[in-house]
DNA sequence: GTCTATACCCTGATAGAC
DNA sequence: GTCTATCAGGGTATAGAC
């Protein structure tokens, strides 16, 4: 229920959040000013800092969120199944949430950098526990016999690399649909850890 | 032949440019100041400025030469052969050469959008002839039936986006050495094309 | 070729009026 | 809740001494 009068507090917050990772993803982080950032959302710097105690903690919480995101999604969505239904799976979720995404995606890859070291940490953390959603995969199927890979880990990234690249490149209205890249992916990702090794 | 007085114009060229692949690729171009550079090479903000008449063009000249080099490497090693086997020494060269050189690779990679829109076009150019060596092999393997793919250029930037995803974990003196890392992602790179699509 | 000094603008963040 | 005004510092780039 939208308030008639008085605090923009509830508007205001998520306007500030939209604009930074706009630009953010548009020019990166260190290079965008509050000053503009408050330009998007209409209001004056000064303003900004009703929403966030500063500029960094706004980088750190739209990376935080989005990748709480990404392992609620996913567990959400994971179904009972064997490893190469698994991995799929796995891989079309990654790439169609990605492309639903784009500049969360962008933020979450680029701006590693620009976070103070124990953000840094915390992002690293929540990182490596979407990371380890592949790996837990691999190991299965490596040991049901169903996969072949000299190195879980090196798979596990390269899988990831694979179906993240899609955003590099990928624009709406192309010849293919998000579906369909999807599935393209996860076909190539499951011939990639299943053939000789 | 060093010089032993006078112009040090020939050694502070290099250190300038080597100082600013360090900072860039390290912080990222936006957040490195000249100061900054300046102080890495052991001069005021002010003598940069003979050895470039900016800042971008101290961005631009990096990417650019990184990437010439890296067409000039390729041309000069590649051999004749089937698809599959110049599909696997271009994915050995990516790798071995990624990794070889950290720094330029995560400049490229990253500061396209700090580059003016004049130096990206250029950039992108130079991105997509490179882009074109797969091409060329994922096409020729297609139409000799060696390679089975649903989409050329798509396969191509998977492939490619896999390869360099290396660069994001790899550290010297792990477990694999460059060459067996190599060795493994042109195995996976192959697998991703020749099964059944 | 490099220095100091400086022009001029933008930065993140805060204080206090309304 | 937002504004204006402001702070201290740092940004790129140039001018002119040496």
């Amino acid at each position: 229920m939208a308030r008639k009068t008085g605090s923009h507090s509830d508007i205001t917050g998520p306007k500030v959040r939209r604009a930074a990772q706009r630009l953010f993803a548009r020019h990166g982080y260190a290079a965008v000013s509050m000053r503009r950032i408050a330009a998007e959302v209409g209001v004056q710097a000064g303003a900004l800092y009703l929403y966030t105690p500063d500029k960094q903690t706004l980088l750190f919480d739209l990376m935080r969120d989005h990748l709480l995101e990404v392992l609620e999604a996913w567990h959400a969505e994971a179904a009972p199944g064997g490893p190469a239904e698994r991995l799929a799976a796995l891989a079309r979720f990654h790439v169609r949430f990605h492309l639903e995404r784009p500049e969360e995606v962008f933020i979450a890859y680029m701006e590693l950098r620009s976070l103070a070291p124990g953000n840094f940490a915390a992002i690293e953390a929540l990182r490596r526990r979407y990371e380890q959603e592949f790996v837990a995969i691999l190991e299965e199927g490596l040991a049901a016999g169903a996969f072949r890979l000299p190195d879980v880990r090196l798979a596990a990234m390269a899988v990831i690399a694979m179906l993240t690249g899609v955003t590099t490149w990928y624009r709406e209205g192309g010849r293919l649909s998000r579906a369909e890249v999807a599935q393209i992916h996860a076909d190539m990702a499951l011939r990639m850890v299943q053939g000789g090794g």
